[in-house]
DNA sequence: CATCTAATCTATACAGTAAAGTATGTAAAA
DNA sequence: TTTTACATACTTTACTGTATAGATTAGATG
């Protein structure tokens, strides 16, 4: 691997000058524009690349990022770390990426990071709990290591950019309160996952807005799971005064419902109406296709890490001020949601 | 930051003997245990991390694999990288990742990597053209930097670990011929992937290993695009002696053709049997649940990286000899699939 | 001859490691 | 008794590739 000094010894020169005149230092230094030219071309013949890890150690400074991400195998787990990638381009900053299911690859990467000597870590949809959030917080801090979250609890005192999942919550309502429904019904995910919470939050919220009140029983738990959510259909459609509409925490649990409701005999969305949440492809493609909350999960990531980016350069009293972001949600309207059933017509039948 | 010489300075050593402690090596350098319960004690208080980055300008060895990844938003992209992570795991090694979708940017994601000295570069789910490919194999060759790819033509002499695409389509070709198809037809994706190439390739192969011919125009392109398959659905079907099974180079295109079925008229298996490939959520989901050949992605990540970390650690005459692996893909039978119908009974029937 | 300026070089630092060196004591060999 | 050898428990020096403050040289100018 060629260096500094294979250039200046080529030319006789020493390593100062050949480096200034390739940091553009050159001018203030007094090198003549024949010596820099000179450089200039031998450097590029050499196919020099000059050593990020030995300009970290002179100067300090790292210009790395840690990544820990979960939900990689999922489209808006993709999404928010291509973002994040995006957010980094024609920056000087690079990205380690380390991917994590537990709190004790959590730790484990954060080690990794702090021996790598990253400037700031951007937790990519992990979802700590609180305790766990207030260690890591802790340690980073001793080690003046920033922190940007996604799909946080937003009581915590770090960066955060998050999805409006509130909002979201309450654009799906307004839109079937709107087409007419009084009755509607919301299945969340797991309960310790944030995004389920406030989407929960916000459907609440919602219904108070739009002057609704919840049904009994009308508050299901899916846990992001086929055969839970099947059951939550079940009892829900099972009640004496079944929902109108439901709103699904995500995409799949959403697709599922819709799958079960047609295999129960109802009809998505005359009988029904079903809404979910993240935009994903098996939303787009099923039958009837899936009316969803999108949420800009690339626009998060990369958001994330210019603010990341921002707090490293900003100055250091600044530094360490938490600062959240929230970014909005949008209703994409498909095929399955429309106005409720008149009482009457609506009926169980039995799947063909 | 704390460093070697704070805790040097806190005991009265120096720091090499800090050094030699904190890796193993203090016997052999003859320090007494004493000392070394000492400076072991004084780390971990002093929240000690050795700095990865002045090891490797000592050492001269990085530690680092670049990866440079594609098709991060789609689920198979995602997973392949999170095989790739895992990989890593337990291991010296990190990673560098930059997500890429031009040549530019593969280019520009070489160049940061060479600057960040990494030991090797994985080109994952990155579909370069021959060209381009020889012309990244060339400049990496020069810096003696190692590269495994997956989704490539198998004719280029670097590391390559892929699912087996040929074998693939055979098992899918031989279930329905089990089935009792004689009519297979073929949706091919983009004409520059190679895994729809290789599918494709499989597919004739397959054709002629089950004593199966290849219909009039039953090669079709739908180029991973949702109107283009409809498109390709529509002409197979309106031929005047149609398919009775469709094998399509993805699950998209799969559920895609399956709708598109459905609103023909045609019933899915029952008129016509659809297997994909990948093994994608929303196959599982799609109604009739389809049948697909799944290819271990996340396996086909971790190898590589395995593979990359084998040859880093081979001795230098070893190092720079291409190899290659492929991986069995598994058929996963669902409901998209079933006997053909008897000539007499298959009906074309307007949507309802 | 002193001063100035242009053009370049020297020395040092960054955090760690490898190899060689050092001070001291002990024990065996000459 | 002196020399040699060796072990103990370390330290010093040198080096990785780069950046930066300060020194140096050569030639021109006053």
């Amino acid at each position: 691997m060629i260096k500094l000094v294979d250039i200046a010894e080529q030319l006789g020169l020493s390593r100062v000058t050949v480096s200034a005149v390739l940091n553009d230092r050159y001018k203030s230094l007094g090198i003549s524009e024949a010596t820099a030219k000179r450089v200039i071309k031998t450097a590029a013949d050499m196919g020099y690349r000059r050593n990020e890890m030995a300009m970290s150690m002179k100067t300090g400074k790292s210009f790395l990022i840690g990544c820990m991400t979960g939900a990689l195998g999922l489209e808006w787990g993709g999404r928010t770390l291509e973002g994040a990638l995006l957010g980094l381009r024609d920056s000087v900053y690079s990205m380690k990426v380390e991917s994590v299911h537990s709190e004790a690859e959590n730790n484990s990467a954060i080690q990794r990071f702090i021996g790598a000597r990253v400037s700031s870590i951007f937790a990519c949809n992990v979802n700590p709990t609180l305790e766990e959030a207030a260690r890591i917080k802790e340690q980073l801090s001793r080690y003046k290591i920033l922190m940007v979250c996604n799909n946080c609890r937003q009581d915590l005192s770090h960066l955060q950019v998050d999805p409006d999942n509130f909002g979201g919550s309450l654009l799906a309502v307004r839109h079937l309160a709107e087409l007419g429904h009084k009755h509607i019904a919301f299945i969340s995910g797991d309960g310790r996952s944030n995004a389920s919470l406030m989407r929960k939050e916000g459907f609440l919220g919602a219904l108070g807005d739009c002057g609704l009140s919840l049904g009994p029983n009308f508050l299901e738990r899916g846990n992001w799971d086929y055969t839970e959510t099947e059951e939550a259909i079940e009892r829900l459609m099972s009640s004496k005064k079944a929902p109108t509409a439901i709103l699904c925490a995500n995409d799949e649990m959403a697709v599922v419902a819709i799958r079960r409701l047609q295999h129960l005999g109802y009809s998505v969305p005359n009988d029904v109406s079903i809404i979910g949440f993240t935009n994903e492809r098996l939303g787009q493609l099923a039958n009837p296709a899936l009316t969803t909350v999108a949420q800009p999960e690339v626009e998060i990531g990369k958001v994330a890490i210019q603010l990341l980016i921002e707090k490293i350069e900003a100055p250091e009293s600044e530094k360490m001020v938490p600062e959240s972001r929230v970014l909005p949600s949008t209703l994409i309207v498909r095929e399955s949601t429309s106005r409720p059933p008149k009482a009457s017509t609506r009926s169980r039948k039995r799947a063909s």
